[in-house]
Parts: structure tokens; C-alpha cells; sequence
DNA sequence: GATTGGGGCCGTCATTGCGG
DNA sequence: CCGCAATGACGGCCCCAATC
């Protein structure tokens, strides 16, 4: 009985498994508190809804203020009547976004904690290569295409810094392990690391090279037209396989990126109530304090 | 110096939810 | 319904500190 919050729907965002249906929409904050320190009347609490990674989607960071009333058992409990139960149950449902998250806790507060864009300019600088590179491809037979960017700093620090097209029978690196005639589109990540994508023998005119919005920075993918052959067929799911990991391996770098920052975005936001917190059961004891003495 | 246990990072696979 | 991005789970690798 110290004024402390006890907050029995806390739980670790981590703990809680993306698959199993949230069942949370009966939120209860019971807050022990002595009543003899707070007059008789609705009192107005601010609280942090926590309860699981799913609602800190919605509810992070959001100071809400909720109606407290007594239970008649000397504990005052929270009524969450400005959140409709099912919509509640619906948010709960869904699957957490760090980048949501983090976008919601720096919004709501912490001015000073960067909001993650959505990729805008990296999508930009690749929209302004897929336009550049059918011309090359078209008008060059083979050998050595080298693509450089118009705007070679915008682009290393959106992460894309050069893209080389390489015919095989002259690649200095690669030669060895492919397939006469083979074709490589080469890239190179902002990280420095290099990734390939093989383009089968021959296909080198047929291919329209394109970078899809949906593909992370520094990503070429081709498509070839007009593929007969079992084994082009074989070479094609192949590639999409290739192309497959990779975007999957630059997702899931990301995320984890994302997810530490979310991290720290917590730990911050802890401390944070924490001081609050501390604050808040100062004000209290010297209210509790003044009002005694006055009664005296 | 060899071994071992913990922690961090990475790649891959499976799953889920969303948007077209 | 399908394709895709996001994410959890898992295993492998590497590094480091502690112990023998």
C-alpha cells in the first residue's frame, strides 16, 4: 500500500507469440492506493496501456487518462470505457510493426527519438536507375556493362553504389564457376557486401531488367521473357529462389535492426515512467502529508 | 593452451497478415 | 486468392571470458 501501480495485464512484448489470438480486451489496472489520501471522487490517473507487443501498437506511448473508481475494497480500479471492446480486440489482434511502434512511441512522445522513414528517397534513387538501365542493356551485346549512377553520392548513401553487368567469358571473378556464356548482375549493398544474380546463357537481349518498389535497396531483378526449355525453367526457379533469399535476408536484417531499436525505444520509455513514477508517489506523500495537517 | 558456456549476429525456413 | 513483407524460430558461426 504505497501508492505503487500494480498492473496485472503487464506483459513482455517478447513473450507473447504472434499466433496466438489475444484475448486482452478485459484490461483491468487495479491500482492500490490508500483511500484515506484521495477524496471520494472520480480520479483522474494517467496510465500506460502495456499489456502485450500487439496493443503497444495503438496504445505506446499514448498518455491516456481513464476513469478510476473504487471497488469498495479500498482498491481503485480502472474502467476502460473509452475504448470500444471489440475494436480493441481487433488491434489486438494484429500483428506488431517495429516501425509502427517506434513511429507511435516517438509521436506520441520524445521529441528527440528519430522516426524511421519509409524508405521514400531509397525508393526514389532506384526508381531513377530501372530507367536508365534497359537503354544499357538494349543497346549493349555483352561484355562489361557498367551502370554508374548520375549521382553517385546520393545513391552510396541510399545504399546502392554500383550495379555491373558482366558477361561471364570475360569476368575476371566469376568465370571459373559459371557456365560459358553466363550472364551476372552484380550489386553492391550499402554495407560494402556484393550479392549476384545469374542470367542464363543467351539471355542477355531477352531480359528486361527492372526494380520493383517492393525490392530493397540496391536490388535488380530480372525477368526473362519467353522461357521454353526444362532447364531454363529449372535456371528461372532458381533464380527466384536466389532473388527469394536474398530479399529475405535484407527483411530480416532489417527487422532485427528495427527490433533493436524498439528495444531501446522501451528501455528509454521505462526509465522515463520510472521518473514519473517516482515523481508522482512524491507529489502524493506530500499531499497525503499536507492533508493530514490540515485535519489536525 | 584447450575447453566450455554465453551472447551476438546471420541466413534460412515457416507463418502470418495485408493489399491488390 | 495470390504475392509479398514482416517476423518468429531455429541452427550455425564467431568471439570472449572463465575455468581447468
Amino acid at each position: 500500500m504505497d501508492g505503487s501501480i500494480d498492473d496485472k495485464s503487464e506483459d513482455s512484448p517478447s513473450s507473447s507469440g504472434s499466433s496466438q489470438p489475444q484475448n486482452l480486451s478485459t484490461v483491468v489496472h487495479t491500482i492500490t492506493a490508500v483511500p484515506t489520501a484521495i477524496p471520494n471522487q472520480p480520479v483522474q490517473v494517467q496510465s500506460v496501456i502495456q499489456p502485450t507487443q500487439q496493443s503497444v501498437i495503438q496504445a505506446a506511448g499514448q498518455i491516456q487518462t481513464v476513469q478510476v473508481e473504487e471497488d469498495g475494497e479500498g482498491h481503485l480500479v480502472r474502467t476502460d470505457t473509452d475504448i470500444g471492446i471489440e475494436k480493441r480486440r481487433e488491434i489486438l489482434s494484429r500483428r506488431p510493426s517495429y516501425r509502427k511502434i517506434l513511429n507511435e512511441l516517438s509521436s506520441a512522445e520524445a521529441p528527440g527519438i528519430a522516426k524511421i522513414e519509409e524508405d521514400k528517397e531509397e525508393e526514389a534513387a532506384i526508381t531513377s536507375i530501372q530507367t536508365t538501365i534497359p537503354s544499357y542493356v538494349q543497346t549493349s551485346a555483352g561484355q562489361t556493362i557498367q551502370i554508374a549512377a548520375a549521382n553517385q553520392n546520393e545513391l552510396t548513401t541510399q545504399g546502392l553504389q554500383t550495379i555491373t553487368m558482366t558477361n561471364a567469358g570475360q569476368g575476371a571473378v566469376t568465370a571459373a564457376a559459371m557456365p560459358a556464356g553466363t550472364t551476372i548482375v552484380q550489386y553492391t549493398q550499402g554495407d560494402g557486401s556484393q550479392q549476384f544474380v545469374t542470367v542464363p546463357a543467351g539471355e542477355v537481349q531477352a531480359y528486361q531488367i527492372r526494380a520493383p518498389s517492393s525490392l530493397p535497396a540496391g536490388v535488380v531483378m530480372a525477368t526473362p521473357t519467353g522461357i521454353t526449355s526444362p532447364q531454363q525453367l529449372a535456371e528461372e526457379s532458381a533464380r527466384k529462389r536466389e532473388l527469394r533469399l536474398m530479399k529475405n535476408r535484407v527483411a530480416a536484417r532489417e527487422c532485427r535492426k528495427k527490433k533493436k531499436e524498439y528495444v531501446k525505444c522501451l528501455e528509454n520509455r521505462v526509465a522515463v515512467l520510472e521518473q514519473q513514477n517516482k515523481a508522482l508517489i512524491e507529489e502524493l506523500k506530500q499531499l497525503k502529508d499536507l492533508y493530514c495537517h490540515k485535519n489536525e
